[in-house]
DNA sequence: GTGTTGACACCTAGGTGAAAAATT
DNA sequence: AATTTTTCACCTAGGTGTCAACAC
């Protein structure tokens, strides 16, 4: 998924492991989306299909060390996450989404001391890994006594799209993705960094 | 590294967790081989060279779960390894050895209870960590407290060399590796499963 | 002569947008 | 007509043997 989700995550330390989850929550949920040629922006085109199943994507350096953290500076990267319309999916390692609608990406964090019982004792680990598979099991678990905490990044808001409603978002993504080379020409080397009026990912 | 080395380690528990490591160690150490090409096998070619460095290679997935062994039907598989013949790599994924010279491959693996200050304190695990990037190290620690054990693969001794010296090895690998597919033809695809006279492996 | 290295074509494996085709 | 899926050429990234060139 280009471009890339990426945090940093700063106050963390060596003897607590960290672990990160990412979501994708439905925003002004009773719309569904079309892109205005004429206005060049997104505009709501009727009434939302029914959200999906929540479902978070563990980060697969999960628990991150804070020593780990150090060593990269903090940042915590989502360049494994993938998207999919397909309800059906039921792969870890995606997330599912309803095209034209618009989400917000939500990174949860919570820190655990590296003795803690749910570090070391398997079967606490297998229940919170089972809990956290859902927004579900998420709200059961924060519930509970642990050091947790949940990130919205408002300025990555984004409306899903199964072809670019945009020719902007194309010459961006052609210009800065590595995989997207092929279709560079000078037409778009020199595009400036002029403000989108919205991001598209192509799921 | 084609093939790969691969062994099954039985008896392990969920409770426990397995630090694998692979060396080569040099076998026949006062000879330096050639391939006599009209006997069809490997002779000895004069002194050996100084031998190398012993290093350990650490199994990516160090401490490997015995939950997880479980699940992959107890395999541990090598097949990150590399080799090189340069004695100032000094990357953590390569084994160092000399061209024409005989190796046996040796797996040495540890048995921790997840509750073990190894695992649970850092500075223990980077000690530990440390210790076993050499022969040197491991022998230090095995005189240790832990349960542990080196395991010998006779059938799986080889001599290294930067160039094939006999076509039956090469024609293997091109039947069996995928990554040679276009090398393969014809002549090579019903190649029976004869008797090689002797291993190799390309540096 | 023998052994080693580097450039190369040819693969695997998978991430891109373009364009055609299919679906709704 | 609008949206989604499929196929494709074109990349990144890296694992193969071949062969020419090089080193000893």
């Amino acid at each position: 998924m280009f471009p890339v989700l990426r945090c940093r995550l700063f106050g963390t330390l060596p003897g607590f492991l960290y672990p990160v989850y990412l979501d994708l929550v439905p925003v002004e949920k009773e719309h569904r989306f079309r892109y205005a040629y004429n206005k060049s922006q997104w505009q709501s085109a009727g009434k939302a299909e029914r959200a999906q199943f929540g479902r978070l994507f563990p980060h697969p350096d999960n628990p991150i060390g804070g020593d780990q953290l150090a060593q990269n500076g903090q940042i915590i990267s989502f360049d494994k996450v993938k998207l999919t319309n397909n309800a059906e999916s039921t792969s870890s390692d995606q997330l599912q989404l309803n095209s034209m609608h618009k989400y917000r990406p939500r990174v949860h964090v919570f820190c655990i001391p590296k003795g803690h019982p749910l570090i070391t004792k398997k079967g606490q680990q297998q229940l919170f890994n089972k809990e956290m598979r859902t927004v579900e099991g998420l709200k059961r678990i924060a519930n509970g006594p642990f050091d947790y905490k949940t990130f919205l990044f408002e300025g990555t808001t984004f409306v899903a799209v199964t072809a670019y409603q945009n020719q902007l978002v194309t010459q961006k993504k052609i210009e800065l993705n590595p995989f997207a080379k092929g279709f560079r020409d000078q037409k778009n080397e020199d595009l400036t960094d002029e403000r989108l009026d919205s991001l598209q990912l192509s799921i």
